[in-house]
DNA sequence: TCCCGCATAATTGTATACAATTATACGAGA
DNA sequence: TCTCGTATAATTGTATACAATTATGCGGGA
């Protein structure tokens, strides 16, 4: 997990190398590759228009991320999240959210409470309309709101990453309708939490926010394509 | 992170990048390159005898360990940990070392279990000779005993990533006799717990054992040289 | 048929060449 | 003297060439 700056991580979008990176990324989260499937450095440098080399730094950097795994002188592999990853995940957000609940409580910027009671508004507005995109939307956006405003890097950095880790499962649980109200009605406590001052509250609220969505995940079976753990 | 591991983390030794970036990275955390100092390829590259390709990628590992940061077509730049970072590593760790402590008493197997005890036995004989380069790294080894045995592969990356960033640190804190002896009884204390199955009690005090451990940074002024937060 | 061994191909590891970008030095003009 | 602009050097980014390693296929022998 790399830490902080900012700054590089939209810099790097204009090299090749970030580019390859971020593309093989996505392929992953997005299941074009499949778990175990080997990438070749030509082939991806081939379909990308570049050669081995940015390829090879984006590798070194995709490995330390923990999606495809490097074996000297043979290949890279990806590898797979399995049931349990996804678990883990879970509970690892659950304390890391509350925490980051607790420190928003305290360091949050007027402009992002503001944009946070506007998520809620307009989530629950598109709720009532049954605009499933839109909710999901948001409510990614909500959980960056209070990353960004914990006022910690390394924590918002942190969360950012699990949080698009477990990505291909979120986008399957908020395209429900139930759950994804459920959630609207979570962050707006959270949200009142935070603007009350209550960061005791705040962090209970975001810890149980995590451990319904997880618990909603394994009810529904969300998990049934991942890797046994 | 599958079964392949352990043979890259030896075969990457005899790779010309994989002794780069343990040197690179030794350097580093002993202090022979100063923070913001720029790391040029070639330099370095001719140093070890080697081309910059090696170099590079190197480079690229230490970037997403945290260790320096690239700036586009610029440098790569040793990189600073600011106070306040070390505080929210601190506290990020008191939790995740809480859940750790957790689930290793759920998880942990035979061997880890003996290693542990062998662990603190020895500590408690180095500390009575006062061999502090000796209790430092069984300290460190302590912990990943520990990370290993929670049986999350998750978790074990995260935290062996936010051990790895404080290490600075860490060397400063653990010359002190008077904390190293503490931190050995606190050690004790959380293997007895995990040993007798008491799970809650462990991540208490796994939990505990981190506050400590930053409370006593605070109040010795070890991070005096770091970066303003 | 099965298994071994060797030649060949495919793939990764490293070095080098060249392109693009950034830093530096120096002189002209005010 | 100071500032600006340009030429030059230094450094990183990428492509390519070659070396080392690993995978593959095929023939011979039991």
């Amino acid at each position: 997990m790399g830490h902080y700056d900012v700054k590089r991580e939209v810099t790097d979008k204009y090299s090749l190398r970030g580019r390859v990176f971020h593309k093989i990324r996505e392929d992953i989260l997005n299941g074009r590759y499949k778990v175990r499937e080997e990438l070749r450095e030509v082939t991806i440098g081939e379909e990308m228009g570049v050669s081995r080399t940015p390829v090879r730094e984006a590798f070194r950097q995709l490995e330390l991320e923990g999606l495809i795994q490097i074996v000297p002188n043979k290949g890279a592999y990806v590898t797979g999240i399995t049931v349990k990853d996804v678990g883990d995940i879970y509970m690892i957000r659950s304390l890391l959210e509350g925490l980051c609940a607790r420190w928003a409580t305290e360091h949050i910027s007027r402009e992002q409470m503001e944009e946070m009671e506007e998520n809620i508004f307009l989530s629950e507005f598109h709720a009532s309309k049954g605009h499933t995109e839109q909710m999901a939307e948001l409510d990614n956006r909500f959980h960056e709101i209070m990353y960004e405003g914990c006022n910690s890097k390394i924590l918002e950095h942190a969360l950012k990453d699990y949080h698009q880790y477990v990505l291909r499962v979120r986008r399957k649980t908020l395209s429900t309708q139930t759950r994804s109200s459920a959630s609207n009605a979570e962050h707006r406590k959270i949200m009142e939490a935070i603007k009350a001052g209550d960061g005791d509250l705040a962090e209970q609220l975001a810890n149980r926010h995590m451990l319904n969505a997880y618990e909603n995940i394994v009810e529904n079976g969300y998990m049934e394509h991942y890797e046994e753990g």
